[in-house]
DNA sequence: GCTGCGGATGTAATCGATTTCTTGGGGGCT
DNA sequence: AGCCCCCAAGAAATCGATTACATCCGCAGC
């Protein structure tokens, strides 16, 4: 492969010259001219690996999801990629799958490559390793999840109007019994969201009482029907399910199905997180969908401002309530 | 960030004597214990660029996926992240979004980082820039989707015993008008899967007529509800459908609920991918699936294979019938 | 006691770019 | 005509590692 001695050569010129052409910088229209032909004869690609080198810029950027296989990581991840892409950036993803240990190790590899910054969907609680990236100094972007002790900007969607809709349309519906799947105990975002939804059905006198709100194990499908089960099992079962992440609500729709059930004569379902699966179930799913894309782009935008050394602030964008079916009464449009 | 210098001269030796003991050779021990504890104190650690630059190995590989929000795709990409850390190396994906162009470029840009290797599975047709990364000498594994012209490796699930028991199944359960969804014209894969079926129908005297074969125009939901609607329109409809992809047969089941009819009664619907999602339908479908997760090891194995100079040919996985209860009586157990 | 060998370590070249410093020549101003 | 300034372009330093080659040492063999 040919370097920028080779084409050096060719156009009968020193590197410098060569590289300064590539760069955009002072020389003149025939010395330019010759190198650019040479170029193009050797086919000459400059090498990244030595640029880099030099100048302390990787141009990569590196993405560490706490689950790749959950599809709205998934989408958020494709969103990132995309819009790093086209700011000229690569991308590195990393897959925590959720485990802790394997976050902090995929960050030091991350580290360990010069990436130019670097964007977290945090799995568990704190990590010593994300106050380690900040005090090194390198950008570091929060995604979807705050970390409690991480000076860092935090990009993420909020849910407030959503939870306020989805409380009203619940209760014009004549839900009086709602129940919440929450995540794995200490999941921030996850508190907020139950908090919220609390706050806005109280607006409306519900009241959601601690035995309808069940945590489950983890983030799968098993989890959130092990959660239904007992809430099932209720000597009052609730009439209304709201599950906080979509694979939980997986479980639940599967639990309720083999109850023989149905979504929504005998059971509301809202589910967190509008992944397109859920207009093709039965019946298609009302759902909280948060800006996935916008999220992507966000986090890169500010990750960027931050590598370039501009303050960033931390970045809240809205979720919205989509109505489906899964509620009852289809949407009047 | 502490280089090798600042080691060799807080340990009191040159920067050879260093690079020696952390890459296993010579040194005694006196002087290695030396280096360890400076290394230990100054949280040192190589700059891999560097490293990169001089041994011209990234110890980085690349995939490029044609796309990574189908989630057949998101699993084997997380299969082959995990296996390709497992073994030392990092992973770029890139999503080529059903596009050539994008695809190229992504492979343009992969090639510009000096990755040590490249995995590919192809969108669209065969591509200059393939052919052109196999002249280059990078090592290059296709996956999932073989491109007639270019000598490399191939990783891929082939269907033949899945397929022949599928159409036994179907036969068995009394469907004589079995119809197939396939992908856009001209991918490999899909016209392969397309004939064996053929073939497998066959020996049990059932005919595959051109009518009820149709060709979607994209890997889409909407494509596989559009090929859907034809063909329930035909004057003799399909008792059974086989799509061959799995997007493609979400938009089937759309088009089956929305005609009010149902699964499996009126029509059985199979699905090529056995993503997890489909457990969690109503009913659970019947999948072929693919040995997702071997595949992507599979192909990271070849692809280090060649890398290290070794030979390596194609690797071909059976794929697995999946008896669920979309075409009817359950199974069994 | 001299030669030679090998093990531990240092010196310096190298990878391929960017960038600073230097040089030389041309043009404008007085 | 002389001076200065500026600009194009080359020479060489630099980034941080690996590694070929050189050096120095002690010890064994004759």
């Amino acid at each position: 492969m040919a370097n920028i001695k080779d084409v050096a050569e060719r156009a009968g010129v020193s590197v410098a010259t060569v590289s300064r052409v590539l760069n955009g910088r002072s020389p003149v229209a025939e010395t330019r001219e010759r190198v650019l032909a040479a170029v193009e004869e050797l086919g000459y690609r400059p090498n990244v690996v030595a640029r880099a080198l030099r100048t302390a810029r990787t141009r990569t950027l590196g993405l560490v999801i706490s689950d790749l296989r959950n599809p709205f990581f998934t989408e958020l991840a494709d969103a990132v990629e995309q819009e790093a892409r086209r700011l000229g950036y690569s991308l590195i993803i990393g897959n925590a799958g959720e485990s802790p240990e394997q976050q902090d190790d995929y960050i030091r590899t991350l580290l360990d490559r010069r990436i130019d910054g670097l964007m977290v969907s945090s799995a568990g609680t704190g990590s010593a390793m994300l106050r380690e990236v900040v005090a090194a100094g390198t950008p570091l972007v929060l995604l979807d999840r705050s970390v409690p002790g991480v000076a860092a900007p935090c990009v993420r969607a909020e849910g407030r109007a959503a939870l306020t809709g989805l409380a009203a349309h619940l209760a014009a519906l004549g839900r009086r019994r709602p129940a919440v799947i929450v995540a794995p105990a200490g999941t921030p975002i996850g508190d907020e969201r139950l908090e919220l939804f609390r706050a806005a059905l109280l607006a409306h006198g519900i009241a959601l009482p601690p035995e309808r709100i069940g945590s489950s194990p983890d983030l799968s499908p098993s989890g959130g029907r092990q959660v239904t089960r007992d809430l099932l099992d209720l000597a009052e079962p609730p009439d209304a399910v709201l599950a906080t992440d979509n694979l939980m609500a997986l479980g639940a729709l599967d639990e309720v199905r083999a109850r023989g059930l149905r979504v929504p004569d005998d059971l509301a379902l809202v589910v967190f997180d509008d992944v397109p699966w859920f207009a093709h179930t039965d019946p298609p799913l009302t759902a909280i969908a948060q800006p996935t894309r916008e999220l992507g782009r966000a986090a890169v935008h500010t990750l960027l401002e931050r590598i370039e050394g501009r303050p960033a602030g931390s970045v809240l964008l809205p979720a919205r309530l989509v109505v489906r079916r899964s509620c009852g009464e289809p949407p009047t449009h």
